[in-house]
Order: structure tokens, then sequence, then C-alpha cells
DNA sequence: ACAAACAATATGAAAATTCATATAGTTTTG
DNA sequence: CAAAACTATATGAATTTTCATATTGTTTGT
């Protein structure tokens, strides 16, 4: 008897189920360069934000602060990024891209746009011009309530 | 300067982004169960395909399958699953909710689709019907594909 | 019927994550 | 201006996850 059937139906399935399936499409690639997942995830937020303190950079890359904290310490053992105290308020601490770590991120990023629009392809027009506003407009009711 | 500005338009964030930030509202709940985020899911998994094998559970569950099986060992622990070897493949191994399970998968189930429908409610109504249509879309899509 | 190939699950060991809390710096308050 | 309250990051310890592979059972080919 299948007249059960909820999970498969549930948005919060539905959206984990299409994230992990893309993301683990990129990740194969990120792999190939060397980056865990998220570490790839930080190297990218970096690309947009860099020199941005550790807490922002968790909320940014939707991961927890001590998590992070470890994440940054292995990226910059591996190079790809360095840290400071701010000067302004030494609690803080600023995380950059290396130049190795820019470079890497460059090369991603591309990739990550080539990836993101093959997706978009195969989607078909109809659907790939809805997902992201509706994911921009929840998103946004997530923080609304939060 | 942010003329960068890739990662938050980027769809593989956005759907991080909306999957963490939908999900960690529920997860409270599923916590307050005793409950911790995996084994809500294999539960609400458990609860659509009782007496799934292991290996079907983790592609349905989106985990690995080593991952699964000490999930389900604590689960069996905690007296809301049970495992028995399958009559007719004895390298299968089905698992099944215990009374106790199916009671807990109800409850959280039920709570779940409240929160649903508070999501789509928030959500606004053209958005909220097209994001379940665009992420199956994506999904199959990239079933397709792998 | 036997060996080889294959499939499903379990497990050891290393690594990553989590949770609570310590540490250090800053702002507020009386 | 000192004490209290607060904020940002780091860290210890327990738990979880990952990755590779062992183990056990099944199917295929000869």
């Amino acid at each position: 008897m299948d007249t059960n059937a909820f999970v498969s139906g549930y948005l919060l399935y539905l959206l984990a189920a299409a994230s992990e399936g893309a993301s683990a499409e990129f990740h194969e690639k990120a792999r190939q360069a060397g980056l865990r997942p998220p570490e790839w995830r930080v190297l990218a937020c970096l690309w947009d934000e860099d020199g941005a303190m550790i807490t922002r950079l968790a909320k940014f890359a939707l991961m927890e602060q001590s998590r992070l904290t470890r994440i940054i310490a292995k990226m910059d053992e591996k190079g790809l990024v360095t840290r400071a105290a701010d000067h302004e308020d030494g609690r803080r601490v600023r995380v950059w891209l290396t130049p190795d770590g820019r470079r890497l991120a460059s090369d991603l990023v591309a990739s990550a746009k080539i990836h993101e629009a093959e997706l978009m392809n195969v989607l078909g027009e109809a659907e790939a011009d809805r997902i992201k506003p509706a994911l921009t407009a929840l998103i946004d009711a997530l923080e609304r309530r939060g």
C-alpha cells in the first residue's frame, strides 16, 4: 500500500534533493581541484566578499562558526587564505584569499558558471526562469520569519 | 568594489540556502522529539517506504550507505526501527518502523505538513505554485544526466 | 556444480563536525 | 573609570561522517 507518499512531494525534501543532487555534480570538479565541498563554499564566498570576518563568512557559507574556524585553518595551511585580526576591533578575524586562492577561486567560479548554465539549459526555459525567483522568495521569507 | 557578486545569485547557492534555512526551522521540532536531522530524514523515508532495504533507504534519504547503516543502528537502539535480513536475498537488510517509531513518524509528519503549509503561505501564491514544479523538474533533469 | 564476478551491508581508522565553553577584546552602565 | 554585559573567535571532548575495504550472500558463465 502506497497511500502514504509524504516525502517525495515534501517541499523540504525537494529542496534537499535538488540541492544535494545539483551540488554533487559540481563538487566532483571541486574535488579534482583538491577541495572538499565545504572548502569550495568558503572559497566562493571569499571570492564575493574577500576580507570578511569569521562570523559573517560562517553565515554566508551556511555553516556553524567553530566549523568554519577549523576549515579556514586548513585552507590557511594549504596556502589558499590568510588571516589577520581587524585593526578596529581586535576580536574580529578577517580572512583574505591569497594569490593562489584567488587563482583557484577564479577558475572554479568560471567553471561553476558554466555548470550552472548547463543546468539551466537542461531545465527548460519555463522552469529555468522560475526557479531562482522562487528560491529567492523563499529565502527572503525565511529571513523575515527567523 | 562589489563588481564580483557571484555566490548570492548562484543557483546551487540559492538551493543550499533555501534548503538549509527551511530545514533548520523544522529540525528544531525534530530535535524536541529527540531526533537529530539525519534520523528525522530516515524516519520520514520509512514512513513512506517501510521495509526498504539499506541501499534504497540511503539513496532515498540522500545519504551514503555506511553512514545510514550506523544511523539505523542508533535508531534500532532507540527502539524506533527493527531490521532483518531479506528472505529472498540474504545480503539485503530490510528496515521497519517499530510501533514507537511509527507513532513518532506520524506525529512529525503531521507537524511537517503544517510547517510546509506555513512556508507555502508566507511564500505567496505565485511563487508557491511554481517552486515545487521547478524543483521537481531540476531533480528529474539531474537524474536524466547522472 | 564450481569459480569468477558481482552486489549488499558492515566495519576500522582517520578526519570532520558539533556542542559547550573558554579566552580575549569591546561597549555599556552606574 | 571600574565592573558588568556583551561580542568574536578558538578549543576540548564527544560524536558523527567519510573512505576504503572486509565480509557475506547471490548470480553468471562454463
